[in-house]
DNA sequence: CGCATTTCCTGGTAGC
DNA sequence: TGCTACCAGGAAATGC
């Protein structure tokens, strides 16, 4: 998405934005003030979108930043979606241009900060290195790792050792290296920290290469589908045989999310304790 | 602070 | 056919 935006809105000046059916709160926080700026680049941290702006009274140079997650099903397009529009944003220039953000479940975010001003953006402010940046190195990756009795996958999904890794990636990383998603971080041998390092950036770089995964609904600012779908391993293969071993691929629930593995090429951890969630009494709401 | 759990949201679908 | 219940999961909020 950012290759897509890059050549598309650098340089150009915010004419008009607007919310449209997006609810009041951080999520859509700062839009009004959004005309006027400039798009200086379309840069990217992990999941998150980020272009610098610069404003039109602005002196010091870069003084906003427009942030963009597309959560679960946000979408950003170059024609107005069928439904769910959450933002639309008029651009000037030799051709002028409408940007448009659909969002059918509402977990993406378009917001409008100072610059560096993640403060109503946790994971933002506490993000690690991208994971397709040299900065994502082995040593630093090791020292993340290191001492966390924290399941190396739910550790993952937190972007702080490394940002960009999502479910579906680390179940296909996890499963490419041999490793239980639920092993504590720091009892990967040095050889495993190594190979799971490769093999993040492996993923993600043969995934960019074929433009994503389209589960259901994701689709470039083109409107093309990605087609790394075709190339997972593990995720939503459950039941099925595992490409390396035969053995059937299994599902479970790690962090409350939907995990894939082959139960004999990534052997789970001894289970320490019996987890009280596993027999709680299901919540009163709903 | 660190970590675990809960919450937000809607479309699709399983089950009856 | 039509209804209900449940599932999918990014990150923020909340709980301890």
């Amino acid at each position: 998405m950012r290759r897509e935006l890059e050549p598309w809105l650098t340089g150009r000046t915010v004419l008009a934005a607007e919310r449209v059916d997006a609810p009041p709160g951080p999520k859509y926080a700062g839009l009004e003030g959004l005309p006027g700026h400039r798009i200086e680049a379309v840069t990217r941290r992990g999941k998150f979108l980020i272009m610098p702006l610069r404003g039109p009274a602005s002196t010091a140079g870069v003084d906003a930043e427009l942030i963009v997650h597309l959560g679960m099903t946000g979408v950003v397009r170059r024609t107005p979606p069928p439904g769910h529009l959450r933002v639309r944003v008029a651009f000037d220039g030799l051709e002028p241009a409408t940007l448009y953000f659909q969002d059918v479940r509402r977990f993406g975010r378009f917001t409008l900060v100072s610059a560096g001003d993640y403060r109503s953006l946790p994971t933002l402010a506490s993000l690690g290195p991208d994971a397709l940046d040299p900065a994502f190195t082995v040593g630093g990756f090791r020292r993340a790792l290191a001492g966390s009795e924290v399941a190396i996958k739910p550790l993952l999904l937190s972007q702080r050792p490394v940002a960009g890794v999502g479910n579906i990636y680390a179940d296909e990383a996890l499963w490419r290296v041999g490793v239980h998603p639920l092993r504590p971080a720091r009892t990967l041998s040095r050889a495993q920290v190594v190979a799971l390092h490769g093999a993040v950036i492996d993923v993600l770089e043969e995934s960019v290469a074929l433009q994503g995964t389209t589960l259901y609904d994701y689709r470039t600012v083109n409107g093309e589908v990605g087609s790394f779908l075709e190339r997972l391993a593990v995720y939503g293969h459950d039941g099925e045989p595992c490409a390396r071993c035969g053995t059937t691929l299994e599902k479970l629930v790690v962090g409350q999310r939907g995990t894939h593995v082959c139960p004999r090429c990534q052997v789970a951890p001894r289970r320490r304790r019996t987890r009280r969630a596993a027999t709680r009494v299901p919540s009163r709401t709903r």
